[in-house]
DNA sequence: CGCGATTTGTGCACGCCTTCACAAGCGCCT
DNA sequence: AGGCGCTTGTGAAGGCGTGCACAAATCGCG
């Protein structure tokens, strides 16, 4: 349905055609395919089938060729996809042909951590610079980088294209970082900071919360053992009468052993 | 639909008893509300309207409304919710009322991090042992913790009723590390590895992955690039152009994973 | 004591996403 | 060459989530 353009081994870079614009539940999961996508052409496999590679990406088949039709797809019928096209295709689309420089904000317990992260690396990016405010941290050497005062932000950023700011500080710097990355024209930031971070339009924000991704297992932890026939909790008038309060909950761990 | 039930009189004791079963996306974000709410009531906060609390959490307030009124909520019209009784709520409905213990396994580079985030413990949780398969890490002490190896794992679970296993490991020993926690009786997994699990029925599984978020922005970093002709390979030109709104935004920004 | 200002709770409509089911296309084998 | 089995691509249906808009409820004040 659309035009697309050849992707051969040749052209990469180069500005380029309208991209779809697709669906953003799709986008997410195009990662996900192309990592999956990178392992089998490692274990020497040309071709794959939607439902293979559904499996490898822990998603349903249709689901994956209804992803893959949206970007103008290569499949061929009765076989399955070229691994090698499907990766150049999905690569292009998430712009990874360049390698994007990413800037990192907070080098303390988590930020260090990330500035060592072989993944950033290993699939299309390259930490280009790592910034402190803490004097202290300043200078120090990670992973061959040297961590630069934030207030040199834009002294660097003249120098490195930087595509993406990633911000590891604590909560209460988290806004005055993105306001900086912001103003040297970083459009895409990815937030560690458990905090909401209020940017203009045309700047993408996501966030990762650890501490939120654990609640939300917990939430389900919790509705299982509720299931499971819990001790404490009891329903209607249960608990009311304790004025203490929260010792009501199952205490008790209910999860079959 | 709802049966809410009324407070019932003492105090504020959180007492709704049988969990009404919420919308996943209304869970996703309860604990994005409780940390505004927990921000909200330092800050001397008694009540707060349902605009307010939105925009500190960063949603609409709507979608707010409609999401505690799930979970049979209790605001007063004409003057919003009690923000003390709100926390109360959300923390039982999550299933925070009790400090659930976590295992980490994997002590490298980003596990070494997560062991000493302060996020954990100061949001219901509590690390309750470390384990790492490589015999010169184990016994080191991190953040007060000892490392044990990954064969003590039933061991420890014998004494701890670990609720929740955090997975910190490559990529090629997280499926094994899946399958040893599922059977010491773990049944949800937070995994940082870049891979699919695969885990029985009646086990949760969440997935971090912190290359993916950085080439979804990626894309949308490539697709608006595409959308204001670009050079070829010239990011930070963006600079200039910025002001006026270009962008056709609207429905980007944040989305949740 | 009643009225108006304010804010919650929700019915409803719309759009996105998922899933099913199947026709069309392709290669292989006879 | 022809038929058969396999796999893709997609139309259609259903479900979920979002956001609007408004009625119901509550407080403060005159």
């Amino acid at each position: 349905m659309s035009q697309h353009r050849h992707p051969g081994a040749s052209g990469h870079t180069g500005a380029v055609p309208a991209l779809p614009d697709l669906p953003e539940a799709t986008v997410a999961r195009l990662p996900e395919y192309l990592r999956a996508l990178h392992n089998l052409a490692e274990t020497g496999h040309d071709t794959v089938s939607s439902e293979a590679l559904a499996t490898a990406a822990g998603v349903n088949s249709a689901k994956l060729r209804k992803d893959l039709s949206h970007l103008g797809s290569y499949g061929t019928r009765g076989v399955g996809y070229d691994v090698a096209l499907l990766i150049d295709q999905i690569e292009y689309v998430l712009g990874l042909t360049q390698r994007r420089a990413v800037a990192l904000v907070g080098v303390g317990n988590l930020g260090h951590a990330l500035a060592g992260y072989a993944g950033f690396v290993s699939r299309g990016f390259r930490i280009a610079a790592l910034f402190d405010a803490d004097e202290s941290r300043v200078g120090e050497e990670i992973n061959g980088l040297v961590v630069r005062h934030i207030d040199d932000l834009a002294t660097i950023a003249a120098q490195e294209a930087i595509a993406i700011g990633v911000i590891a500080t604590p909560a209460p710097a988290a806004q005055s970082v993105a306001d900086r990355l912001v103003a040297v024209g970083v459009t895409s930031i990815l937030n560690f900071a458990p905090c909401v971070l209020s940017v203009p339009d045309g700047v993408d924000v996501r966030k990762v919360d650890l501490a939120i991704e654990l609640q939300i297992l917990s939430f389900h932890e919790h509705r299982k053992a509720s299931l499971t026939g819990i001790p404490a909790s009891g329903p209607a008038a249960g608990l009311t009468a304790l004025p203490g309060g929260l010792a009501a909950t199952g205490t008790q761990e209910a999860v079959g052993s």
